[in-house]
DNA sequence: GTCAACTGCTTTTTT
DNA sequence: AGCAGTTGAC
């Protein structure tokens, strides 16, 4: 255990940093603030809210506020309680705070995770909740896993009752601080009737593993602090100064947590922004950043609203969309940075044609081109709502040698040779790891099926030992014979042997490491593998190594490693970044590409399904975080066609495209696709797309869409084609279109032809065409097959 | 016990 | 269409 000087308990001696701070009498630091945050930073005591906009300067008033309590003696370092949601906000902010002071903010212990704050405090009082210091934390995988095997034990259905859906109903719960001793009523019914009798399962299965899951860490620390009200009192007091970013990301387990210690000092500080509430699906909820006021009487609520981030157009664009929302606590973004360029938006046949183009404009921006600097790839970045949308540019990027690099995807950490081969350190360091023990017993093959792991798990719990014991008196015994028998053995002498070099520290961690991952096999069952990710395998697992040497032993590793899930690698290269939306909260690019923008996709039919009208709320501050990432140039488009689940549909722009503000917006779409009146010409124009050199290409294509009769026209053609769609859409289908076909109908669309309605589902046709095949097609764009001549229908 | 065909699903994701 | 996870054949 480290110093006690971050300890409650015990008030050790006056830190440095604070008297170096306190020595500090000049505050310079105020100087660089404007008014609002000025005003955040030096309300000191009680609670505030600040409501910080996108690009108002947010870590820069946070990070400051924590200077000025330094600074003006009101707080010593170990006092102040500053959360974050990420590791690298929580970097960030410590970074930023150290230079401020002049100095690291070393002494800052109570900087950092929701999560990493509380696995330091549960560790101290682990034996409350019944578990002892040294408990492990558990991931999304190790999870499930654990819930199958108890599913599997209760003989309930796996196919129609997935140990997945458990999972989300238990970390729901856990999200909403609820123990299996206090779920709701309404609840009960869950999971086939099961679900409050499988969670306590599952939480007494985790006590006997001595682990913990991520919800539990809060979970287990709203309990303590609920059940004990002298050690509640403790923090309450020691806290003397609480600040939390990104509060509108809290869940309920997370805002009772601050509440409860918050109580004593009533100084905290709620940094949060109630637009860019985007993980409501994970259990946050906007509710805390709503009620504020309400849960801290007397609290003072400062707005930031300027932003300097990106330029006016942009800004207009994106508090127009977000001004559609009900649920909000009210803030209008403004900047005297200057017009800019209007938002662009641009219609596209499909997809591809989209990849296409905006791969284009990419290539174009990085030579310069609209009277713009040229730009570097590492300045662009495009924004999708769902991860699949990005194969489509990884495709075109990849054809026309663009370099692209993808942010999110399966993390360094949750690889599965990584993963396999922390099981292997998990066991060296303590064999009773059970989990680690089933993840590797046949991995590499040891010709260890079922039947074999239920033989050691059934001869272990007999014996009431872990299993590692359980599978050495099985090759004792005789139980598991042949290769499996001789596989078995030697891995469980191989754990034995690894975990008393661990202890005899004979040698370093780092060659401990490599010997284990050569001994078990593992190394060499990813050699002798020759599918084309083995070699990539291999290498993650050098760079594990490499990642070992930065700590003292694996224990602190594999501590460390439970909570870290970070992935940032800098490469050198200058790439195109594409990425969710989600994923691109809190970053910023000169140049944005906000592709797909078309209803079902964005706002996602499932969000809207699934939760109404919140779920469409949230979907619109997702646009908000969307547009309000781009400095300089925001492009926003969405294609008339697109494949779904392998079938390709016909799509309606979003609804989000008719609530820009036309004023703020440049419409480029091309002729014929939505504009009137151009009937086939509207393939001609997709031709001349791919035909020609894409610069001389782009070069005419900006010409024609500058000259202001065009865009007249454009923007008409624009709004009736986009407008119209929507007053037929209502809430939920497009009742008149649909009803105007039934199952068998011949009906022709424009660019498909002639076919046969073969189903009705919402307010798209399934139609069998003569020429195109089977597609899903908005009614809209039908018409029956006697009417094909007549007029156009959109 | 292992490997290939088959089925069903498919938003967003940190710790 | 693509993938993962599971069933069924060797």
């Amino acid at each position: 255990m480290s110093s006690f000087d971050d300890s409650p308990e015990l008030s050790g001696a006056r830190p440095s940093l604070s008297q170096m701070a306190m020595a500090a009498r000049p505050m310079p630091y105020l100087d660089g603030l404007n008014p609002a945050q000025r005003e955040a930073v030096e309300a000191l005591d009680g609670p505030v809210l600040m409501l910080a906009g996108a690009g108002t300067g947010k870590t820069k008033a946070l990070t400051t506020r924590i200077a000025h309590l330094l600074n003006t003696g009101k707080a010593r370092p170990n006092e102040i309680l500053a959360v974050t949601f990420t590791n690298k906000a929580a970097r960030e902010m410590k970074n930023r705070v150290g230079s401020l002071l002049g100095q690291p903010a070393e002494g800052m212990p109570w900087l950092g995770t929701f999560h990493a704050i509380c696995v330091k405090l549960l560790r101290r009082h682990a034996e409350l909740v019944g578990l002892k210091t040294n408990f492990t934390i558990l991931d999304t995988d190790d999870q499930i896993r654990l819930m199958k095997q108890l599913i599997l034990a209760e003989n309930i259905d796996e196919k129609r009752w997935p140990a997945r859906m458990l999972a989300g109903i238990i970390d729901n719960w856990k999200n909403r601080a609820i123990t299996p001793e206090n779920v709701p009523a309404a609840d009960h019914a869950l999971f086939n009737n099961r679900g409050t009798e499988l969670y306590a399962a599952y939480q007494a299965r985790l006590k006997t593993l001595n682990a913990v899951d991520f919800g539990d860490l809060l979970l287990h620390m709203v309990t303590i602090f609920r059940e004990h009200d002298d050690i509640l009192r403790q923090y309450q007091s020691w806290f003397r100064y609480i600040l939390v970013d990104e509060y509108q990301d809290t869940n309920v387990a997370q805002y009772l947590w601050l509440r409860l210690l918050a109580q004593t000092h009533k100084n905290i500080c709620c940094v949060g922004d109630d637009d860019q509430s985007i993980y409501g699906w994970r259990g946050a909820e906007v509710g805390n950043i709503l009620r504020f006021e309400k849960d801290f009487p007397g609290a003072k609520v400062v707005r930031l609203e300027q932003n300097y981030r990106s330029t006016e157009h942009i800004l207009e664009a994106a508090n127009g969309v977000i001004r559609g929302n009900a649920d909000r606590l009210g803030k209008e973004l403004f900047t005297d940075e200057g017009q800019g360029e209007k938002v662009r938006l641009i219609g596209h046949w499909d997809g591809e044609e989209e990849a296409r183009w905006i791969g284009d404009e990419i290539e174009a921006m990085q030579g310069g081109s609209r009277g713009m600097d040229p730009k570097s790839l590492d300045d662009m970045a495009i924004l999708v709502r769902a991860s699949h949308q990005m194969r489509a540019f990884e495709d075109r990027f990849l054809t026309i040698g663009l370099p692209y690099r993808v942010i999110g995807g399966p993390r360094f950490y949750e690889r599965m040779e990584i993963r396999d081969a922390m099981a292997y350190f998990r066991l060296a360091v303590s064999p009773d790891d059970d989990l680690a023990f089933e993840r590797i017993v046949n991995t590499p093959r040891r010709g260890l099926g079922d039947k074999a792991v239920q033989t050691i798990q059934r001869t272990a719990r007999d014996m009431g030992v872990p299993l590692v014991d359980g599978a050495a008196r099985c090759v004792d015994a005789g139980t598991i014979k042949g290769k499996g028998g001789k596989g078995l053995s030697d891995l469980v002498q191989g754990i034995y042997r690894w975990h008393s070099q661990v202890r005899d520290e004979a040698d370093t961690h780092v060659e401990l490491a490599e010997m284990i991952l050569e001994e078990s096999g593992y190394t060499e069952m990813w050699q002798n593998d020759k599918t084309p990710e083995a070699p990539g395998r291999l290498e993650n697992l050098k760079e594990l190594v490499k990642a070992l040497e930065e700590f003292d032993n694996l224990q602190g590793f594999l501590e460390h490693v439970a909570l870290i899930m970070d992935n940032d690698s800098d490469e050198a290269e200058e790439k195109v970044t594409i990425m969710t939306l989600h994923a691109a909260k809190g970053l910023e690019f000169p140049v944005i590409f906000l592709p797909g923008w078309e209803d079902g996709l964005f706002p996602s039919q499932r969000s809207m399904d699934e939760s109404g009208l919140k779920g469409l709320e949230e979907e619109r501050r997702l646009a908000y975080v969307g547009i309000t990432r781009a400095e300089e140039l925001c492009t926003i488009s969405f294609a008339a066609n697109r494949r779904v689940y392998g079938q390709w549909q016909s799509q309606l722009p979003s609804r989000f495209v008719d609530e820009l503000p036309e004023e703020h917006v440049d419409v480029l779409t091309p002729p014929g696709l939505y504009g009137g009146g151009y009937g086939a010409a509207g393939m001609g124009a997709t031709e001349s797309y791919s035909g020609g050199s894409p610069l001389e290409d782009r070069a005419a294509r900006a010409d024609a869409y500058n000259s202001p009769g065009w865009k007249r026209m454009q923007t008409r053609g624009a709004t009736r084609g986009m407008a119209s769609p929507n007053e037929a859409r209502g809430l939920t289908i497009d009742a008149t279109a649909v009803s105007a076909f039934t199952q068998g109908d011949r009906v022709f669309h424009q660019k498909f032809g002639y076919g046969y309605v073969m189903g009705i589902e919402g307010d798209k046709l399934d139609i069998e065409f003569e020429h195109a095949g089977a597609k899903k097609v908005v009614a809209k764009f039908i018409v029956p097959a006697d009417r094909a001549g007549d007029d156009i229908p959109f």
